[in-house]
DNA sequence: TGACAAATAAGAGCTAATCCTATTTAGTAG
DNA sequence: CTACTAAATAGGATTAGCTCTTATTTGTCA
């Protein structure tokens, strides 16, 4: 549904997102806004390792974990955030908007789906005290279409 | 507002997971059924070294690979869940009732908290081919109390 | 009761993530 | 423009959670 971001897009995000480095007392580094342009370009959900094999392209000698720690950092700072799910490999997510997330409990595929109802639901009342709520999703799990095939074989 | 799980309540629970097993071909070791009682005996999301402590006290000899390989077991059989989450450490649910989660995107915390509307939120059309869906949860994310006041300072 | 596939224990191995430290750099004030 | 300072980075070492391997044990079913 949703296209891989054009780079004139990514420039308007962009200043947004310096804007909130700045506020955050955060400096704006070269591999900050690497890792940033690169999560925000991909619908793929990549890991740190992902991200850091496309930020190479561009900065070559940085490294894994300055990648792994800017992602963490965007994801403190609310300007991306952690794919729920798994447990084995930490994922990441640069669409803000609102989208929904499948997951299969045997091969552990995540896939992301669209639903205008779900966009809207209401933050229980009794949460509001509790809660600076920043992202709502609903998160599905079950068999995808192969695992379900397979197992009742 | 889920009370911890009496024994009695236990043993009933015991029964069904021990058809389900067979179902699925799985042997009724001492080992699983001890994973599982310990699992549906707490309401904490335990890592898997927290239910091989609990396991531990009954079956001194139990392995961590055993209760890691169990809890998986159980997930995919679908007598447990893998709480949807942070990525660091897997933490498991044997909660098989409706109920949602939110999770601090700076310390990490999972809380759980109820809802009756989110207990009924209709799967959309569009996924009934494609997926066999067995929980729904919705899952927010933010800031908890003590976070949201500490950025804010 | 015997046979066999499945499960387990224990420890080795793997891999993602984190830590450590010397060096570099963005932001800022002069 | 220059100098200063706190923050960020690179790179390698370390850690920790999880998985794999192998020999042994144990449910299950005939």
């Amino acid at each position: 549904m949703r296209e891989v971001m054009k780079k004139k897009d990514i420039e308007v995000k962009f200043r947004v997102f310096e804007d909130r480095c700045r506020q955050s007392g955060l400096k704006v580094t070269p591999q900050r806004v690497a890792v940033y342009k690169a999560l925000i370009g991909t619908d793929l959900h990549p890991t740190a390792e992902e991200v850091h094999r496309m930020v190479k392209q561009d900065i070559h000698s940085i490294s894994l974990d300055t990648v792994n720690r800017t992602l963490l950092t965007l994801a403190e700072i609310g300007a991306a955030f952690q794919v729920e799910g798994t447990g084995q490999r930490r994922r990441f997510d640069g669409d803000l908007e609102n989208h929904q997330h499948f997951r299969c409990i045997k091969c552990g595929k995540i896939v992301d789906f669209h639903h205008k109802p779900f966009d809207n639901i209401d933050i229980p009342a009794q949460l509001h005290g509790q809660f600076q709520v920043m992202r709502k999703t609903v998160y599905l799990e079950g068999l995808c279409q192969t695992c379900s095939a397979v197992s009742s074989s």
